[in-house]
RNA sequence: GCGCGCGUAGCUCAAUUGGAUAGAGCGUCGGCCUCCGGAGCCGAAGGUUGUGGGUUCAACCCCCGCCGCGCGCACCA
């Protein structure tokens, strides 16, 4: 076990001993914010003084006289209260060595220990049908990936599922333009552009041509009631739209284990709504079938629409039957999903209706239900994200600039080598610097898309982090002669080794803020300053010329800071490369 | 109008959710390669955290009032 989670056990015995009914979950150890104070500290005895109304040092004189640390780190009281931990180099050495030894690295997997396992479902990315991915879909897609990353290293069993747009009113306007403008060459040639002109030729026409929308319906309503040839023409919609998603996801390193979209969920919509009214759930309004909220405040003027007037579905009853389907499926004990920030709204209502249903239908208790909701992707301007001419950014024409400019920077930088090298090490860079320019800020907020600051090799970046990885490849590549065997003892004899050392140790602590926050942010922080101290280290101890023990000492530093790069950097979705 | 969110250095963003002296990068200014990759490192300047109050040992964070911006509010997803 590592020693914040030591400390931490010993620290809540030794609480439980002086308060036995304090709330134990909030007595928590974190990181100091001052290495002068400690490594690692606790602030939850103040509160839990306040509210005892008790002296605060005083408590924590008692906390820490009951506590039994000894030979893992002293133990100090400050200012109004705070307990200080300074770890022992012993019990940093150690752990260190542990990880060499290939025990663990800096976390531990759920199920292995006391954690048990989480069964959870991720929702992210949903593209559609007949439309290019765009930048709106980038955000989704990387964050879902990076946060079932995150939850699979520690141990956790997720599934990846899309819920693919593939049915809806556009399909009328599709299926018109199919028929009538089609041209086959286009299609042949790149199928989602011809697609997208089909769709927005019938659109515009139709504005001006009400025979043309009235075939749209038509057409829809055939498709709707599974007329062949429609169902043909949008069969093959999908699956040309699929090679496009394949295409994108392969180059983004993402993967799905289940890609339904909303069609298949449809036949369930009708015997769905009529539960719900049956359950008295659901009720008539203004020709509508709706839920309404009037035990929930924020809800209680926005009552969600299962039914249209017109006896069309829409978007919250396909999310009600998506998950009635994920629950009997996988049995979940939560499903997020990361959209945008936009549609706080709408899952308050999903979520909360289905709630309102299970309860009523007497089923289990629901799973943990979580809206992960992100800001906008913004241009230079402040103003949502979009190429000059006005026109959604494509993803792949993003992705293609960003390994176009990285080719450009890494032909610069190393001309020497082969044009193939350049080329590779230009797309896990160009590719790494979008995603890691997406996952950095709080996700929260909005943020602004920049090439420059994204492919930057200096700063909070994925080259920056991926140069510090490269770097000390080419230390062992030198070292490799004469390398010592892994598992060497560790000496931590200078500050700069110390501060690395002790950052290492926290890698496992910030992967669980992230499966606990959904915020893939902390590691990247993470990251970059792992890298900083990695390249204090480097700056200041040389590792080849060291002597012997403490040479291998170095090496086996080098090598753990390696490990956690490459790992940390994978769970955010990102590849890293010997040479760059 | 109601609701959600945001406002932090010239710019772009952090701040482990109420903790100790609010941190990075860019930009500006000044330094560092005979040395494991200079795609690097060190230093300096730069802040009344939009604003006014409140809560307490402690507030960027919580509460109330303003100002500004974004988004959402019944049949689009």
């Amino acid at each position: 076990m590592l020693p914040h989670k030591q400390i931490e056990q010993h620290l809540q015995a030794a609480v439980r001993a002086a308060l036995p009914e304090a709330d134990l979950s909030m007595v928590r150890v974190r990181p100091c914010p001052e290495p002068k104070f400690g490594d690692y500290q606790c602030n939850a005895l103040m509160a839990l003084a306040k509210a005892r109304k008790t002296n605060p040092r005083q408590l924590a004189g008692q906390v820490a006289a009951a506590l039994d640390v000894p030979a893992l780190c002293e133990v100090e009281i400050a200012g109004a209260g705070f307990l200080n931990f300074r770890l022992k180099p012993s019990s940093i050495t150690q752990t260190l060595e542990a990880a060499a030894r290939g025990e663990h690295l800096f976390f531990d997997k759920a199920g292995n220990g006391v954690q048990k396992p989480r069964r959870g479902v991720a929702d992210f990315s949903s593209p559609n049908v007949a439309k290019p991915m765009h930048v709106g879909h980038i955000r989704s897609t990387i964050l879902g990936d990076s946060l079932a990353r995150v939850l699979r290293l520690l141990g956790h069993q997720v599934v990846t599922d899309n819920h693919i747009g593939d049915w809806g009113t556009q399909f009328g306007m599709l299926i018109v333009g199919w028929k009538r403008f089609l041209n086959r060459d286009s299609l042949a040639a790149d199928p989602i552009s011809e697609m997208e002109r089909l769709y927005k030729l019938v659109t515009r026409n139709a504005a001006s041509d009400p025979a043309l929308l009235e075939a749209s319906r038509q057409e829809l309503v055939k498709l709707q009631s599974g007329h062949d040839e429609n169902l043909q023409i949008w069969r093959e919609m999908i699956a040309l739209s699929q090679r496009q998603f394949d295409e994108i996801y392969a180059r983004l390193g993402v993967r799905f284990d289940s890609a339904l979209g909303e069609s298949f969920y449809n036949a369930r919509l009708k015997s769905l709504v009529d539960e719900l009214q049956k359950l008295r759930v659901a009720r008539e309004s203004e020709g509508a079938i709706a839920v309404f909220f009037d035990d929930v405040p924020q809800l209680k003027d926005h009552p969600a629409l299962v039914r249209k007037s017109d006896g069309g579905f829409n978007y919250t009853t396909t999310d009600l039957a998506t998950l009635e389907y994920r629950l009997k499926t996988w049995r979940p004990d939560e499903i997020i999903y990361v959209t945008d920030g936009r549609q706080q709204l709408h899952f308050q209502q999903v979520f909360a209706a289905f709630d309102k249903w299970q309860s009523c239908a007497g089923g289990e208790p629901p799973p943990k239900l979580v809206h992960v909701w992100f800001g906008s992707i913004l241009g230079e301007d402040g103003k949502p994200f979009k190429t000059r001419g006005g026109e959604t950014v494509k993803l792949s024409d993003l992705l293609d600039e960003a390994e176009e400019r990285a080719f450009k920077i890494v032909s610069e930088k190393n001309p020497a080598l082969p044009d193939g090298q350049r080329r590779e090490i230009a797309r896990v860079i160009g590719i790494g610097a979008v995603k890691y320019a997406d996952l950095l800020p709080n996700r929260q907020s909005d943020y602004i898309f920049s090439w420059d600051k994204m492919l930057a090799l200096n700063g909070n970046t994925a080259p920056y982090l991926q140069y510090a990885y490269a770097r000390i490849q080419s230390i062992f590549r030198k070292a490799d002669s004469c390398a010592p065997r892994a598992g060497s003892a560790i000496e931590l004899s200078t500050p700069e080794e110390l501060a690395l050392a002790k950052h290492l140790l926290n890698f496992g602590l910030t992967l669980e803020a992230v499966a606990e926050e959904y915020r893939p942010n902390f590691l990247c922080n993470y990251l970059y300053e792992l890298a900083g101290k990695f390249t204090l280290f480097y700056e200041n101890c040389p590792v080849l010329k060291a002597a012997n023990s403490l040479r291998a000492s170095r090496l086996e530093l080098c090598r753990l800071t390696a490990r956690v790069l490459k790992e940390g950097l994978n769970a955010l979705g990102i590849e890293t490369i010997e040479q760059m």
